[in-house]
Formats: structure tokens, C-alpha cells, sequence
DNA sequence: ATTTTGTAAATTGTTTACAATCTACAACAA
DNA sequence: TTGTTGTAGATTGTAAACAATTTACAAAAT
């Protein structure tokens, strides 16, 4: 039999089997199941509960945990075990500083090389957002909000730059979820936001775009910050 | 016997060993290894072989491996192996970009909060790089360099910023250490580019020390290219 | 009452053994 | 020659067994 033809008749069923080995498996759910805040920050993991949740062995579960302690999802404590991290609020400050400048440069490359499909899809997400918002539904805003800005970085198209940004967006959700943050966010006035970065990136206009985006997650930190400070004096902002 | 003083007595002698287990030992080792070049990139890493050297079994080697693949030093593949990463020139390119918004942000925040005693150290590295500059020693000046920008790193006070920061360099030197490029670097021009930067930090001028920091890394960005593409037509820059 | 000490259970760290897959290469066929 | 097939060896994936450490808690001492 023709050896590529093989190839290319199956690969597409045989290919999620070559790829996943039980330790990405497990990685990916634990991934899943933190950043949904399925499990909550701080919970301790066990190695023998998971593997057997999962119905594999503690090898491939200790590996998953190496992996997630290195994309800061989880802590390892020698002898002690592994929990899902915690992230205090002067962490949460320091990621909306490094998220702004990122989301920065998110926008000044995707100006320049976003396409028109894009775009639309951008617009799509905006206007679900808008239909969205009087109905209240916090959750539903907050995964719309994730994916118009996962789009915008992948539209940058720059791989260090989206896994930079992704890396840290999955460690802010750690905090943002242990919070009431998505529901303490301005959604009208977010949304605003949004339509004028759709609007600065469709004109091509770096600048401008990357000043948006800058902008508009600084805004979110200080959204965030008053929500989580109500009554008390507020503290002048350092930056 | 009293408790507290008991910790206090041990604690620095016990520290080393109750923190690293063989996972992290094996893992420090090989990434200082891949960083150094002593692995170059490409280069398959056979587990049996790292732990017989290392003198553990394989279980904490593999656990190193996912941790250095989520780093992005090692690509690991499914019952092929794993492989020191290899990055090419237009990932590369992906990686200064995001280094310079990395460095802007670091600039400004260390015009911020650095300490006299930093920027003391930072004078005395920018000496050495002076002195060291004209015995053409590429390797020390490599080395002053990576301190000179880590101590700035770690002055913008900011963990989350300093990981990324890290993280980013790291992987670029996968790519750095694979071509002639710090012997390409015109030495006493990034110097120059080096002084400056220190003076606008010492002068608390975060908009300044951030466009310069910015600035520093496209130069080098420029000059590795110029570097790549000898006689050739160069690309034009797209940024 | 408070603290210390000791012991058993639970949990993690590491090694070893076994199964599955890939790689290299020889033998064979077209 | 070129390509296929098959087998042996090497390598990785997973599971299970064992060792070391921590935790929980009761008993004893101050």
C-alpha cells in the first residue's frame, strides 16, 4: 500500500491518540478544572485521589504537577504536596502591570496584522456583549471578554508573545475567579472599551491601539481595585 | 528545648536540602546546562543517560523534563523523545519583540523603585563592560550583560515581571548562543546604549529609561540580523 | 492547662519492573 | 536498484513496590 496515502487517510484519526500521552491528559484537565475554579485556589492536591479520579497511576499525575508548577498554575512543597496557587492582591497588581504592557504590544502587531475575518469576529464578540449586558449574566461576559482578547493576541501573530500573554491571563484568572472581579467590572463601560480598540485596530492605527489596550486593562486593575476596597480610603495609585 | 530557637540554629543548614528533591536538582542542572550551551540545541536527551549521569533513576528526570518543556528549553515528544529546543530566526525575531515591551515596562518601574546601592552596582557592570571591551572578550561582556539586565529586572520590583523577563531571555538564548551573535554586538556602541540607560534611571525618568530599554533591545535585535544577512539584501523591517 | 514526646497512618519521594512504541537494519521481492 | 516487510534492540510510557517524610493524635511530663 502507498505509504503516504496511508498517512494521510488516518492521521487525523490516529493523531490526538500520538499526541496525548496521560501525563498532557492530566495536565490539561487539572488546567481546566483550576483556571475554572472547578478546584479553588489553595486546595491541596493528592497525588493517590487524582490518579485514581483520573484512573492512571501517580507517575504521570507528578509529572502533570511539574508542568503546572512551572506555569505558576500550582506550588510544590516537598514532602508537603502540591496546591493550587494563591494570588494576593499586590501579585494581582503586579500581573495587571505586566498583562498591560503585553496586551500593549498585542495591539500595535495586531493593527498591523490582523485580517479582515478577524475583524469580524472581533465585531461578532462586541455585539454579544452588548446583548449581553443588560441581561446580567456576569459569567457569560467574562468568557466573551476572554475570548475577544485571545483572539486579539492571536491576531498579533507573534507565538512568544501569545503564550507570554496567555501564561500570564491564566495566573490572573486564579485571582480574578477567588474574587468578585468579573461582576464588580463596569460591563457597559468595558464594552465601550472594547468597540474603540475594534475600531483603532481596524483603522490600522498602532498607536493608538496599543495605547487602548494599555489602557483598558489598567482601567480593569483599578475597576478591581476600587471594587475590592469600597468604603475604606483609597490608596493614590503609584504608577 | 525551646522550639523557635531550635528552628532558628538549623534552618539555614537544613534549607538546602529540605527544598530540593532530585526533580529540581536534575532540572536546575540541565537547564544551567542548555543555558550554557554545554547542550546545544537540538540535541536529544536520552533519559536513562541523564539519570546514570546525574545518578537517580529516571522517574525525577522525566518530572524535569516537563517542567523544562513548559519553560520552553526542551520540546518534548511523545514516545520519541525529548529535545533541546531549537529556535529559528523569525521566532527569534518573536522573542525580542516581546523582550522590548518586557524592557520598557522594566525601565519604568525601575526608574521608580530602585535603590542607590543598585544603581551602584549598575555603574560598576557598565565599568567593567569599559574595561573588558577593548581584550575583545565576547564572553565576559555576554555575561555582564545578562547581570546587567537581570539586576534591572529584579530593581523594577515586580516577581511577575521578572519571571516573564526571565523566561523570555532564557528561550532567546537558545537562539543567541546558537549563532555568532554576541560576537556580532558592536560592544562599545551597546556601551554607550547601557550608560544612558542608567542615567535616565538614576535621574527617575520612567518614560525616558523605558524608551531607552526599548530602544536597546530592537538595536540588538538590528545588529544580530545585520549580522545574519552578511551581503545579501536585507529584509526590510516591518516594525 | 500547656507543652513535649512517641507512635501509627497517610502522603510524598524514589526506584524498579513491565508494557508499548519506535528505530535500525537485514532479508526479501518487485 | 528500489522498496517493502519483519525482527531485534533501544527507548519511552505506565504501573507498582518500597523508602522517607510528614501529619494527626494520644499519652506523658512540666
Amino acid at each position: 500500500m502507498n505509504n503516504l496515502l496511508k498517512k494521510k487517510l488516518l492521521t487525523h484519526l490516529i493523531e490526538p491518540l500520538r499526541q496525548h500521552s496521560l501525563v498532557t491528559l492530566a495536565q490539561h484537565e487539572l488546567e481546566r478544572r483550576i483556571i475554572s475554579d472547578e478546584i479553588p485556589a489553595g486546595t491541596k492536591l493528592n497525588e493517590a485521589d487524582i490518579a485514581a479520579a483520573l484512573g492512571v497511576s501517580r507517575g504521570p499525575v507528578r509529572e502533570a504537577f511539574r508542568a503546572l508548577g512551572q506555569a505558576g498554575l500550582v506550588r510544590v512543597e516537598k514532602n508537603r504536596g502540591v496546591f493550587v496557587r494563591e494570588v494576593s492582591l499586590t501579585e494581582a497588581s503586579d500581573f495587571y502591570e505586566v498583562r498591560a504592557a503585553l496586551e500593549g504590544l498585542i495591539g500595535k502587531l495586531a493593527a498591523q496584522r490582523i485580517v479582515a475575518d478577524e475583524i469580524a469576529q472581533l465585531r461578532v464578540i462586541v455585539k454579544k456583549m452588548h446583548a449581553g449586558s443588560r441581561s446580567r449574566k456576569a459569567d457569560t461576559y467574562f468568557a466573551l471578554n476572554v475570548e475577544f482578547h485571545d483572539l486579539l493576541a492571536r491576531a498579533a501573530r507573534n507565538s512568544v508573545l501569545l503564550s507570554s500573554y496567555r501564561n500570564v491571563v491564566n495566573q490572573l484568572d486564579l485571582y480574578r475567579r477567588a474574587t468578585i472581579s468579573h461582576s464588580a467590572d463596569n460591563i457597559p463601560l468595558s464594552t465601550k472599551e472594547h468597540e474603540a480598540i475594534v475600531d483603532a485596530i481596524e483603522a490600522g492605527d498602532q498607536v493608538r491601539a496599543g495605547e487602548l489596550l494599555t489602557a483598558h486593562v489598567l482601567a480593569s486593575r483599578a475597576r478591581l481595585r476600587a471594587a475590592l476596597a469600597p468604603a475604606s480610603q483609597q490608596t493614590p495609585a503609584k504608577t
